[in-house]
DNA sequence: TTGAATTATTTAGCTACGCTAACTAACTTA
DNA sequence: TAAGTTAGTTAGCGTAGCTAAATAATTCAA
């Protein structure tokens, strides 16, 4: 997804041109190895996203819940049919407007998802507790740049 | 994919659960910004990916560039054949080992690679460069430990 | 108050990209 | 040289994106 090593005519190292194209590349093997561990959950990233939502934002409904995953809503329909299926969320009819449906996670899927996160975050959580003070306290420091570059 | 906030029972702000939790979280969500702006190149992501790794990687056979991508070798080799649809890359049987293939970038591979690239960091360094200069210096003391958490 | 327009969701059908299994061809070795 | 190994391709499956079209409920205007 982006270049492993500098390119010939690579930016000024230092320069937010050399931040941006490293910055992209660790975003990716990042996201490589956080889909890895992922896997292991049993259940695919977009569903666990999906869920995460719903269990953390409360009943919501399908469009707003696609807009929140930044997919459009057939795609989050079908992924919420499975999630369904599995037991993890219900559709519940909107009893004001009942053209609408009401997502909800499941006793099941609260439990399924924070099992998940636990087990996502324990190999990152162990190799972050292994840096130097030092090292922790910068990566806690660009968490927030991060989230912002990221458009939040 | 993640927890868009700190779910009940959340671990202590600073932790090192705490901050695998936020940059599991981070780094998707800067995931897919780059997705987003990676779109408008006209080319998939993992094609450019791949494509990247062959530009900069310099002739490289089909198994090496399948492990480098992190993929198996017929995906790989699915992808490279759409590369080379476009005329991205071509395919030259090595001499040695006629079983064994070298994918080389054509220079239409090579532009379009570049063009994309530039375009796809441009925005994110925009906003980098918007940043103020103690923030700069954070983020760029932090890439090298998130290339360490990724795994390299 | 009903007919037209709008809105929320689902269904159908396409593409892309992961995977495994099975195949072909080329090389190595006992 | 036959058997085994290695490199790559092909076939076929599942998931997840998308758009277009269908369905159903609501709103609004004449």
């Amino acid at each position: 997804m982006s270049p492993r090593q500098a390119p010939t005519g690579a930016p000024r190292a230092g320069s937010s041109d050399a931040i941006a194209d490293r910055l992209h590349s660790a975003a990716i093997h990042l996201l490589r190895r956080l889909r890895r561990e992922d896997d292991a959950s049993g259940i695919s990233a977009p569903r666990l996203s999906a869920l995460s939502v719903v269990v953390f934002g409360g009943p919501i409904a399908m469009g707003v819940l696609a807009a929140a995953e930044q997919v459009r809503v057939p795609t989050m329909s079908r992924l919420v049919a499975t999630l369904e299926q599995d037991g993890l969320v219900t559709r519940v009819i909107d009893t004001n407007d009942r053209r609408s449906v009401r997502i909800e996670a499941t006793e099941a899927g609260r439990t399924l998802l924070n099992a998940g996160r636990r087990r996502r975050v324990a190999a990152l959580s162990a190799d972050i507790a292994s840096l130097k003070a030092d090292d922790r306290r910068t990566l806690l420091a660009a968490i927030p740049l991060l989230e912002k570059l990221a458009g939040r």
